[in-house]
DNA sequence: TATTAGAAAGTAAGTACTCACACAAGTAAT
DNA sequence: ATTACTTGTGTGAGTACTTACTTTCTAATA
């Protein structure tokens, strides 16, 4: 990928994530990264084309980001980087920004990637299983649902304070 | 309120809330409508105007929908309540179109209503408070986030099947 | 008669996208 | 080494069309 292309995706990701989708142009993507706009016709296509390339980006983050979890043996752990997961993108800027866009997307395309969070949701099924929780399944759903709720909260609540409820949860669950 | 303007309002509620308020062009909404582009313009001043016409009829909606549970007095009721309110919207079809379009908003104009929830809020500590719980104002955020989660997976994730997560939640709380 | 609801036809600015062209850099033949 | 040809990156002006919003007009009603 060469330099203006890779300038190109970072002004779409920080305007589609400002404004969201439909309300970036591309002419202003263009002047953001500092490019003519034909050049993202060039390497993206379309719009559609560029949003697509953002989306594949967050899908090869979210399976490194798993990764480390799926990868767990011990139970507690499973559920306790889970828990934690949501709280380390929502410290550091740039994941923030990265990951606010991802749900933006997903409200604006009514498109839920379910099958991206199958491997964290079998292996929270299994950590509940081994720790002898009545309703695994459930659990595990339940605990992703919480996930959902915090991101929101951490997108649209200015001041939303995630490591209070965080603890709260380790607790809960003894993790 | 005439009943072309009415017919303006049902037109922008259907349209914002499957395409979005950006991608839907004042022109749409007319001929949805079956009206004068301009006659938007005459009742609701601009867009914008059509937008907050819309918020403010969600605002009013939950009020109700919140005073029945604020004014329980039995704290298993009122966390029932809680978690049956969200099963009910998604059943109704209308229903789950309106808040539908009020997530939607959230996400494209960033703005977290919170004040909104705030009177569930307090209702909701007092109950948790009443039961003994350790932590009740936490219990309350933490279940009205589970609301959000809930409310992300019933707008986006298409056959999901929320009854299911209620009555494991219900069991949970005991209630 | 004055005010309002409404339609029809505008407007200027913006939209996604295309096109012709320039400028390299590599490749191959002379 | 020079020439010719291709290939990929990049620009800037243009395309047809849509956008939010205005203006001008009419018909009804209080």
């Amino acid at each position: 990928m060469t330099e203006k292309q890779e300038k190109i995706l970072q002004a779409a990701l920080e305007l589609f994530a400002r404004d969201g989708f439909s309300s970036t142009s591309t002419s202003k993507v263009a002047a953001h990264a500092g490019v003519s706009e034909g050049l993202i016709f060039r390497h993206f296509k379309n719009k559609e084309g560029l949003l697509e390339a953002i989306i594949k980006e967050g899908e090869v983050k979210a399976r490194t980001l798993f990764a480390d979890i799926v990868l767990e043996s011990d139970p507690k752990e499973v559920i306790r980087k889970t828990i934690d997961m949501v709280l380390n993108i929502s410290s550091n800027r740039a994941d923030l920004e990265f990951w606010k866009l991802q749900y933006k997307i997903k409200w604006e395309t009514e498109k839920y990637g379910e099958h991206k969070m199958e491997p964290l949701h079998l292996a929270l099924t299994s950590a509940f299983t081994k720790l002898g929780y009545v309703s695994p399944e459930l659990e595990a759903s339940l605990l992703l649902i919480i996930n959902d709720g915090l991101a929101t909260r951490i997108a649209l609540q200015k001041g939303f304070k995630c490591e209070t409820l965080t603890s709260f949860l380790k607790e809960k669950y003894q993790v």
